[in-house]
DNA sequence: CCAAAAGTGTTTCTATTACACCCATGT
DNA sequence: ACATGGGTGTAATAGAAACACTTTTGG
């Protein structure tokens, strides 16, 4: 019984396409660029490239990324595989979707000066082409959870940031209200939070404390199944 | 700036490979073939298979389990791509690797006879092809993860099932002992389960009354975020 | 009557929620 | 002096964990 056979299959395009969250204190934003060619020329798009035939698809994400928004050194991973047959208008292309979250204060001059792609908040996404509306629904279904067991929301702050910066982010990724004196016990209590002596003065008279994640610690305690939320 | 074109770009093989839990009401098993072409002939793997030029991936992989194991109907689910350039001894060949959990039981004689398939224990499984152990591995995190928050215990039980029963695959799953009182507690308060009349009088004298899952009241708890574990 | 597995409650501890006031500071 | 956001504690509740004996019945 010989199903597999190298020789003789149908070979398809594949392609990558990234969806990079960014928040910039109060809200989440996702990264989208106006598509350069055809078919669907002019429209947002996430940023996507194809897969070279030596090329590891992981590769292939950071490349992209790269050379479409200039961002290298991002942490991306792999979100799932799109591949219905009649997804992309313009021929057979299985496409695999990848996100990343970063700090969008850290990044934003350089893209958008540089490229074409532009941060949209969440809530006020265009229409975007293909498949890519539900890449991006699938993104954030795998943020909110991803996000309750694992420390990115590290990623999304800037590397010093206060607790209400913190709280913001997690409320903005829920889309709830949490309870300051709760939030702050809590999130302490995990003990992976290292405060500064150094204040943050542009929001408040008082000042609040920074706070930078223990990146070291967190894995040494990696392995218990630490809950963020 | 045209990174993308779609004539001249690389195409490629692009691959399915099923990964089959079941549990046999001791162990889970996994369901593995020898390999019946070149290259890694003879050796053991996962049930592969190309996609074609006009097929979704999702049917590629119900088509390939059926024809190597006869099994149809089955819910799968994607699990992960791999897409290493070298993955594949005979050129390059992306997989997207699918997973689907059902009660070995049930399917066993017709599996066994009909085709090379065999189950094999997690504890005992033989070396693999490729990166087919990676993939099992990351299916078996993924199960792990999974269990916890989605009622897909069941599929890997028979239609009615004892508590016990239950708790020996929970217990198998997480390679954990739990407390009988406990966990009979838990799962009966989720008020998913429905107490038949009839028992089961294999296992001991006394007899185990026999539950079934109830899918339709399960369906209504379903937004509510259920924890199994 | 005995071996073997089924069935069943209570207590302790831990984690989560709800809730409100004082503090430090720049203007 | 006051407006603004920062920082902090306690009590009530819910959920998880620890723990052992009685019941049934085929042989």
């Amino acid at each position: 019984m010989d199903i597999r056979k190298y020789k003789s299959r149908d070979k398809v395009l594949v392609a990558v396409d990234c969806i990079i969250f960014g928040f910039d204190g109060k809200q989440i934003n996702v990264l989208l660029i106006k598509r350069g060619f055809e078919p669907e020329q002019g429209k947002w798009s996430l940023m996507g490239g194809f897969v070279g035939k030596n090329e590891n698809v992981d590769d292939a994400a950071a490349r992209v990324l790269k050379q479409l928004t200039g961002l290298a050194d991002i942490y991306m991973e792999q979100l799932y595989c799109f591949g219905k047959a009649d997804r992309d208008l313009a021929g057979r292309v299985v496409s695999i979707a990848y996100s990343a979250f970063i700090n969008s204060a850290d990044y934003s001059e350089q893209i958008s000066t540089d490229h074409e792609a532009r941060w949209f908040p969440l809530s006020k996404t265009p229409s975007l082409i293909f498949d890519h509306k539900q890449m991006l629904d699938k993104a954030k279904k795998a943020l909110r959870e991803k996000v309750a067991n694992h420390p990115i929301g590290f990623e999304l702050l800037p590397f010093k940031f206060t607790l209400r910066q913190l709280q913001n982010l997690y409320e903005a990724i829920y889309e709830t209200k949490l309870d300051k004196r709760n939030f702050t016990k809590k999130i302490l209590s995990i003990k992976v939070l290292k405060k500064l002596k150094e204040k943050e003065k542009e929001t408040s008279r008082k000042g609040s404390f920074y706070y930078v994640f223990d990146r070291a610690h967190y894995r040494k305690l990696e392995h218990e199944g630490i809950k963020f939320v």
